[in-house]
DNA sequence: GTGAAAGCGCTAACAG
DNA sequence: CTGTTAGCGCTTTCAC
């Protein structure tokens, strides 16, 4: 009795707020004047259905009839029906979206080509699995304090990190925290605690190292990214430890992933070292200024002077000859990466994970 | 005496379902063991006052009076309550997120430092207004159909739109629809429909052309942008009209925004005019490239040919000598886009609008 | 100025 | 397999 009298009156509400409704959008102005979405509850009476049936059959259909999943399917069709969202994120208590961070003052970063596919791969894995990729930026520390306390109050499910660097407080505040996070590139101080995948630059430099020494180069030089990003940091460790007693301070060139420090860097290293016979170059972008500073300086390139790059980027493909180079599987990176953090969203996955993944070396005319 | 029952019945029932609750977290496993979130309802419950009071204070504090506002203020604070936008999303039938669309095969657009300005200014900006950017990208044609669906479905307030190719369907599908959209760049066959804003590089080239003329070049040729993108087609037809009736098609080389095609566009110009003394490229990753084969070919810059660029990005002061360029006021446009889109969901604006901003003489050495 | 309560649209027990 | 119903946390009338 109670129960009944209660849904009377829902009824009854119900009924009035919609005739006001229809009332309020008849006097809308011009634009606006789109009816309301439908819901599942209009679905579900199209259908001849409950609410819950129609939650059912838009959440994979499983013990669900095939009349009344068939009929709850052309309802949707017929209505141009389309779940919303919001409600179900309240529903569910998940926002939907996860965070892709750029913790770097914007400029640098957006300027190296492989960000590019970064976000972009990330941005299609995450609406794959019906997210969406939020794009967060905070360049001074302040505000990246400020960011690491948005991100952990729960307005996104979990956060996606670009190369953060040595020194940068964002993972201070991030890491430790309950927020999944997964870092790109092999996060400083907190690699133990903190998911990331990476390409393996260390073993990728031996490699390459080995290659270039197995062409009979002798004095091989490098050019570096920067070291308080992992990327510069491992590749220069692994040139290191390729290099083994051969290796000197003075065949080191420090660059920035940019394409003039690349000309800088060739330029000083063939005044310290006239007789260098290879260099190898941390990024492509930096090899293609390398390889100008040499042809400047009279040397062929690979005749006189191998150049290997890193990435197989665009870049790499555009410079004359073309580069050697190994190539980074960014985009795998990054599939791996919206797993993981998925993963870790739906509770499968307890501790931090590790990914790194193998290179490959692409020869081409370089060296 | 029916309310009062019916509160009674809330009030048992909540009691039930928060101990359920408690329950159920103690026996959470391990990392997920954090108490849930503050609502309105904890916070109104500490400040001793009622949940529309809370939710009157955390917008603005309106008809609230000083020390319940205080109160509220203060609860909040310790509870270290924020608020669940999910919730007030549902609540006031916004999604609290925009859109920004690439439309573009993602290798292209990110190689242009610009994009990355864009892309960035739009985030802080929107995070400001206290909504959430997403990015959403979309390649094939195919692709674009689904999404222009997607954004129509209301997953979004809005949506900003990377500039877009002359004949891609993206803006087919969402033209005249009822979602609002701002492009940048002024958008091919839509220009009146949708809304957008851009530098004005009709004005611009007609600008440096001039003032190139006044330092007394005479051939001045051009490097162009992909004429399917509106910035690379008006600053043609701007250089066009500058050049009046010494215009020649012999005088322009065709780019595609790359350091490569500056290259070649310049050796091209060069074999087809060798008597030319300026060259007027249409962005400064291209003007590097083209000064690069100047020298190669033996000319000074810019005592024998003249170069200016445009956007004033960071590659216009890594070239030797640094470019004399356009200024491109990327972050203002970005800035004034997102306040266009804001004006448009929040109502406030009905029509399309449009926003043409000058550009801004850099003169540095090249020219 | 303030509180009560009705939603916002969906999910997820819980019965049956 | 299916329907009922109680929320998810916040905003917004509507009274007082």
């Amino acid at each position: 009795m109670r129960l009944a009298n209660d849904r009377e009156r829902e009824t009854m509400v119900m009924v009035v707020v919609k005739q006001e409704k229809r009332l309020l959008e008849a006097t809308a102005v011009g634009k606006s004047e789109r009816l309301r979405r439908p819901t599942i509850r209009d679905v579900a009476t199209v259908a001849g259905v409950s609410r819950a049936t129609v939650s059912r059959v838009i959440n994979g259909g499983h013990y669900v009839s095939g009349d009344k999943s068939a009929a709850v399917n052309e309802a949707i069709d017929r209505l141009r029906f389309s779940v919303n969202h919001t409600a179900r994120n309240l529903a569910t208590r998940r926002t939907g979206s996860v965070a892709f961070v750029i913790s770097e003052a914007q400029e640098g970063l957006f300027e190296d080509p492989n960000f590019g596919v970064l976000i972009t791969t990330c941005s299609m894995e995450v609406m794959r699995l019906e997210g969406h990729l939020v794009v967060m930026a905070a360049g001074e520390p302040s505000s990246q304090v400020h960011l690491a306390n948005y991100l952990r109050a729960g307005h996104v499910d979990g956060a996606l990190l670009a190369p953060t660097f040595r020194d940068e407080p964002l993972l201070d505040g991030l890491a430790g925290g309950d927020l999944p996070i997964v870092s790109f590139g092999r996060p400083f101080r907190y690699e133990k605690e903190v998911s990331w995948v990476s390409v393996d630059d260390h073993a990728a430099v031996r490699q390459i190292i080995a290659y270039l020494t197995s062409r009979g180069h002798r004095s091989i030089a490098t050019i570096t990214g920067p070291l308080n990003l992992s990327g510069g940091w491992w590749r220069l460790e692994g040139y290191r430890e390729a290099l083994g007693p051969r290796f000197r301070e003075s065949l080191v060139a420090y660059g920035d992933w940019s394409y003039e420090s690349g000309r800088v860097g060739a330029r000083d290293l063939l005044e310290r070292h006239p007789e260098l016979d290879a260099i190898f170059v941390a990024s492509d972008l930096m090899a293609g200024g390398a390889i100008l500073e040499l042809r400047r300086a009279g040397r062929r390139v690979p005749e006189d002077v191998a150049v290997a790059g890193f990435d197989d980027s665009k870049a790499a493909i555009s410079t004359e000859p073309p580069l050697t180079t190994m190539r980074h599987p960014l985009a795998q990176l990054a599939r791996e990466a919206v797993r993981m953090l998925f993963a870790m969203i739906d509770g499968q996955q307890d501790g931090p994970e590790h990914l790194m993944l193998p290179p490959e070396l692409i020869i081409r005319g370089s060296a």
